[in-house]
RNA sequence: CGGGGCGUGGCUCAGUCCGGUAGAGCGCUGCGUUCGGGACGCAGAGGUCCCCGGUUCAAAUCCGGGCGCCCCGACCA
């Protein structure tokens, strides 16, 4: 019997973990440009289920999909003072091109508000042009300084919504509308819930009146910026001069939005869900959500063994999205082994034994160690797969949930108290803030805590907190406070 | 961009201090035996020792300069 290296316990080094996770599982490659990653096709395969689901929700709220260059001009960028503020340290600029110095340098782009809305204005004369609703799938570039797969990468590929509207109400709600659809993937295919509220102006997007973000709390206490959603007012539309003639025949700037969700997206599913055995996958994301590991010894048996796997596939093909491990070279353990590593919901055995039985074994990877495997008749286990399935990602999302509210924290007034837990154990807190970015930037030096958003509603505490955390000055809001990716 | 660690077959690493024929385990190929929780035997393939320059009869090893990766921090999705 012979071992791989163990893999780091998410216990001993949990950013280990996650690097090993996702070479290991077949995720991600490291390429031969810093901070650029490969996604390989057992990642990429996540990233189409997740776009697919994605879109479709998109398109059920009215988007269309259009593509925009990726180049924009250095000018562009520079119309909102904010936004070029924002950005610019972050972005890769093209100074030659065709052997020669251009003329003007070109900006890959970091986010294409400032290559869309130029473009659009032509589209939009009146109101009756109102509203655009945009989306376009893409590769941006932001030059970060410190990269990790999937959380934060030099290129990485993402979805941009960007719409226009003939009120700030009806952008403002597009905004939240937004939110909400990512709320309901996050939760509904990742389950990873999360807490949605606003931002504080300090982490607000470049450019943005109101910032809206989904905040997910991972396995190691750390918080993570899953999708943000802002309400740009009319700061494009003026920077870009984005007008129309409303019914009484007066020009007006359009109210735009922005919203989108990244790669990084695979990075929280990674840490929502994985443990020391490697990669789990919620059902809706998972490419292969049943793997069929056949068994034989003789070649008779390898032939009717194959025949059955062969049989059930093709019945669940359609249902399912199902594969028949049909490697010669391993051993069934040996399987068994990889494919919890890479995170596959439901594993089925079959065997001689169970050809005799007209039954087959069943193995989900979120079963605890002793009896996981669940023997059923053929008809039974066609019939009943799907339904397991559903049931695994209920209970995948349940897991989820009861961790972030162990790990949650409300009431806390004393800022020793937080300090300690900052230092210790993290998690969330739900605590007071005055308003003032003094005390934010305080807690950020003293804990490298941060307020991650002002919840919504449904996420507040009964008792809203009186005073500031920090200051002790009477609170104006209930803040989310973590440590975050 | 600062601090630390590390670059040697696909992977994990030994060898570097003290210069002298490039190694192990895993993986891979072939054959045989195996196969219900990480199989075993035999035979084999596979390396610009990160790059450039220097010292030397001789450099993975010493010297100079680059580059890359990982971890921690500041910046950020």
């Amino acid at each position: 019997m012979t071992k791989d290296r163990r893999l780091t316990l998410q216990s001993e080094d949990f950013s280990a973990w996650y690097t090993e996770i996702v070479q290991v599982a077949g995720l991600a490659d490291y390429s031969p440009v810093r901070g650029c990653m490969v996604i390989m096709p057992y990642g990429y395969a996540i990233w189409e289920l997740m776009q697919s689901a994605l879109d479709g929700l998109f398109k059920a709220t009215g988007h269309q999909n259009a593509y925009f260059p990726l180049f924009l001009p250095q000018s562009a960028l520079d119309r909102e003072a904010e936004h070029v503020e924002g950005f610019a340290p972050q972005t890769a600029v093209v100074t030659h091109a065709g052997g020669e110095e251009l003329e003007e340098p070109l900006v890959v782009r970091p986010t294409s508000e400032a290559i869309i809305w130029p473009v659009v204005a032509n589209w939009i004369q009146s109101y009756r042009d109102l509203p655009v609703l945009l989306n376009q799938w893409a590769n941006v570039v932001r030059w970060e300084l410190r990269t990790r797969p999937f959380l934060r990468t030099t290129e990485f590929l993402w979805q941009e919504g960007h719409t226009a509207h003939a009120t700030a109400e009806e952008a403002r709600e597009e905004a939240r509308r937004m939110l909400g659809v990512y709320r309901e993937f996050m939760e509904e295919w990742m389950a990873m819930p999360v807490v949605t509220g606003e931002k504080t102006s300090s982490e607000r997007f470049a450019g943005a009146e109101r910032t809206f973000a989904c905040e997910a709390l991972m396995k190691d206490n750390k918080a993570l910026q899953a999708g943000t959603s802002h309400d740009l007012g009319q700061n494009f539309a003026r920077a870009f001069e984005v007008q129309y003639q409303t019914e009484e025949g007066r020009h007006e700037y359009v109210w735009n939005t922005s919203w989108g969700v990244s790669t990084r997206l695979i990075g929280g599913l990674i840490m929502t869900h994985g443990d020391d055995q490697g990669l789990s996958l919620p059902p809706r994301l998972a490419p292969y959500q049943l793997v069929i590991v056949p068994i034989w010894k003789s070649d008779e048996q390898r032939q009717s063994v194959f025949e059955k796997a062969e049989a059930l596939r093709a019945d669940l093909a359609g249902r399912v999205r199902v594969h028949v491990d049909d490697r010669e070279n391993m051993t069934p353990g040996a399987k068994y082994f990889d494919w919890e590593r890479r995170g596959v919901p439901l594993r089925m055995e079959v065997g001689p034994r169970d050809i005799e039985k007209s039954q087959v074994v069943l193995v989900s990877r979120t079963a605890s160690a002793e009896d996981r495997k669940r023997f059923m008749g053929d008809a039974e286990a066609l019939a009943t797969i799907p339904k397991m399935l559903i049931d695994i990602q209920a209970g995948v999302r349940r897991t989820a949930e009861q961790r972030r509210a162990e790990n949650s924290v409300r009431g806390l007034t004393d800022y020793g108290e937080f300090k300690a837990r900052m230092a210790g154990p993290g998690g969330f807190v739900y605590a007071g803030w005055c308003g003032d970015e003094r005390c934010e930037q305080k807690v950020k030096e003293d804990t490298k805590a941060t307020i991650r958003v002002l919840p919504d509603s449904e996420f507040r505490s009964e008792e809203q907190p009186e005073s500031c955390l920090c200051c002790g000055e009477p609170a104006e809001h209930e803040a989310l406070w973590a440590k975050a990716y």
